[in-house]
DNA sequence: GAATTTCAGAGAGCACCGCTCTTGTTTTGT
DNA sequence: ACAAAACAAGAGCGGTGCTCTCTGAAATTC
């Protein structure tokens, strides 16, 4: 026997509903279509009844964003379970931003104007790619002996080694700037090509641009 | 003699106001805060007067994206003037999202949801600095012989090397690859810069972040 | 110089949005 | 059985883009 009344399992049933109708309305029509009152139409409800839900607008797009990073995360991580390289992760990303590409501005494109995400809320499932990118940058870091490059002082690069000191992790300063260099790089192909910024025309060849700029960075 | 009347320069002298009062909404409120209401209140004329003025609200945000584009284009411009090198022009494209953070997310951000940028309007002023940094890195091609890295097959170029014909360009795959890999790399650091994507405390080591970026990618 | 066309602006109105407050009703826990 | 908590409805506020009709003034034509 559950001990749940009637009226917590329609409230969970409810929460669950509003969640999926926001996640489709960002897939039909971005985030500027997500509207509070579309969905209580939907559910059948007046407007102001879905505020017994969601305290406001912002709060439901802090669940969005939060489940959008953690599927593009999750699809990133089957893809590395098979093989662990930098261009998988790489062309897993570019996958999950074509088959999602309004999730995928959500979480990479401009952020919401008069919205912040709370970081506490965000920044665990918002940081797991890269640092998934980073354990393979060092664990492919030996292969090729140190790097002949000059690193930028290490004071440049500080701000970056205490955000991952908060997550646990510690990487050398090579390891760090080839991190951000593939990262910077690898997300900026991607909107470059979900943003139309290389005009039309680039639909069939994606995945081999991005291959061709991820082994010209040397991985 | 001029031979406008003064219906004419008031209508020019207003069309000015309308633009300037557009910009400074977009530096203030980002593009959510550019409001044709909001406008008329500031011109003292009630709401349905501005549409004298402008069709709609998106042929604002052209007139606003394509003065954007030439700003920053501009900017770079006469950086290049004093010193023609990737870094300079990666480091004053940096510098300008500095400057107009809500202006370079016009650009360069997320596609506003139900505009589409006129091409034939945007195009050009919007392809002004990629045009000079393909520019640069034929010019010092030369210097370091023919690139050892696999291209990605002539096909997958295709595309790019159209668009570039259709504004009078020809280069190498070898240079187009390279172009494309620096573009993305500087465009993906400002965004995740200007976005906020690698947390707070990066404020003073930008330029130091974009030099290590582009010093990485041999240039 | 008078008649006519053109154009700027006013004002009302439509449909949408987020959000709040008050009022009943139903389900819970005691 | 009863008080407390949760829920939904409805009205309302202020905001948005945009359209339509009407008036008055300026520019053009005759």
């Amino acid at each position: 026997m559950t001990d749940t009344t009637p009226r917590q399992r329609a409230r969970l049933e409810t929460e669950a509903q509003i969640t999926a109708i926001g996640n489709r309305m960002v897939d039909e029509d971005g985030i500027e279509g997500v509207s509070l009152r579309a969905i209580a139409r939907e559910l059948g409800v007046v407007s102001s009844a879905v505020y017994r839900y969601v305290r406001n607008r912002d709060e439901l797009l802090t669940i969005l964003i939060r489940d959008a990073f953690d599927q593009i995360a999750d699809f990133v991580d089957e893809a590395l379970a098979k093989e662990r390289s930098v261009a998988v992760l790489a062309l897993a990303m570019l996958e999950w931003s074509r088959a999602h590409p309004n999730r995928w501005a959500l979480i990479y494109g401009t952020p919401i104007a008069d919205y912040e995400a709370p970081r506490e809320e965000t920044v665990v499932p918002g940081t797991r790619i890269m640092i998934a990118l980073a354990r393979l940058v060092a664990d492919s870091a030996g292969d090729e002996g140190p790097t002949p490059e000059p690193l930028p002082s290490a004071a440049a690069l500080q701000p970056l080694r205490e955000g991952l000191a908060e997550l646990g992790l510690e990487h050398e300063d090579a390891v760090i700037m080839s991190t951000v260099t593939i990262w910077v790089a690898a997300i900026g192909l991607i909107n470059a090509l979900r943003f139309g910024q290389f005009g039309p025309g680039l639909d069939g060849v994606e995945d081999e641009l991005m291959r061709g700029v991820i082994s010209s960075l040397g991985e």
